[in-house]
DNA sequence: CACTAGATTTTCT
DNA sequence: GAAAATCTAGTGG
């Protein structure tokens, strides 16, 4: 068993994310998100809620519109981070993904505290939502752009620990979408108490 | 419990 | 100028 408490956990590689959204989106379930503040202690939490935004074609996604500012890190390479803001208050992050030239990613929705967030399960922050977990985990748009395949400040790890049973929906907050908003591309934990909704 | 409204600002038409 | 990949507090049953 890895050692959580220890911040060496090894970050998942750039391969990982250079595949289809969907299957990265499963895969990310279980998966651990490690913050790493100047002189605080670190964070570590388990990802339990995903949604797969498909790039270019997808009428709920940031991309629909082209590499306009915004969107244009989606159609970058993949491992790389994608925060936003949203409703001028709350932000929310995203995992690139496909390869170079092909817009896609995945929200990140909720997580399980596993350390540093204070005395009993989440007792301290909730990270039981995509704004929620941005604030608890401190990400902004200073992290936009963020590489997570490296073991610096944020990133993403995967501790071996088992595949969770997995269970899914239509995404959350994209009625607009048409046909898209009712396809079942948001993927959770079906036995974690700290999915949203 | 279900439902509604308000906060607040970036982004793109 | 409208809408937005959200959240919280408030109302009413």
């Amino acid at each position: 068993m890895t050692d959580l408490t220890s911040t060496h956990l090894p970050p998942l590689p750039r391969t990982f994310y250079a595949r289809p959204t969907t299957t990265v989106a499963r895969e990310l379930l279980g998966k651990l998100l490690v913050r790493r503040h100047a002189s605080q202690p670190a964070l570590v939490a388990r990802i339990v809620e995903v949604e797969a935004y498909l790039g270019q074609r997808d009428a709920a996604s940031h991309a629909r519109r082209g590499p306009t500012p915004r969107a244009a890190i989606m159609f970058g390479p993949p491992g790389f981070l994608y925060v936003y803001l949203i409703y001028g208050m709350h932000h929310c992050m995203n995992l690139v993904t496909e390869t170079d030239g092909v817009a896609g990613a995945v929200l990140i929705r909720a997580a399980a505290p596993i350390v540093g967030f204070g005395d009993g399960p989440g007792r301290r922050h909730p990270l039981t939502g995509p704004g929620k977990l941005c604030a608890a985990l401190s990400i902004t748009r200073a992290l936009n752009g963020h590489d997570v395949t490296h073991a610096r400040e944020f990133y993403v790890a995967d501790d071996g620990a088992r595949a969770p049973r997995r269970a899914r929906s239509p995404r959350i907050g994209v009625d607009y979408a048409g046909a898209w908003a009712a396809r079942k591309l948001r993927f959770f934990d079906a036995r974690s108490p700290y999915v949203s909704g």
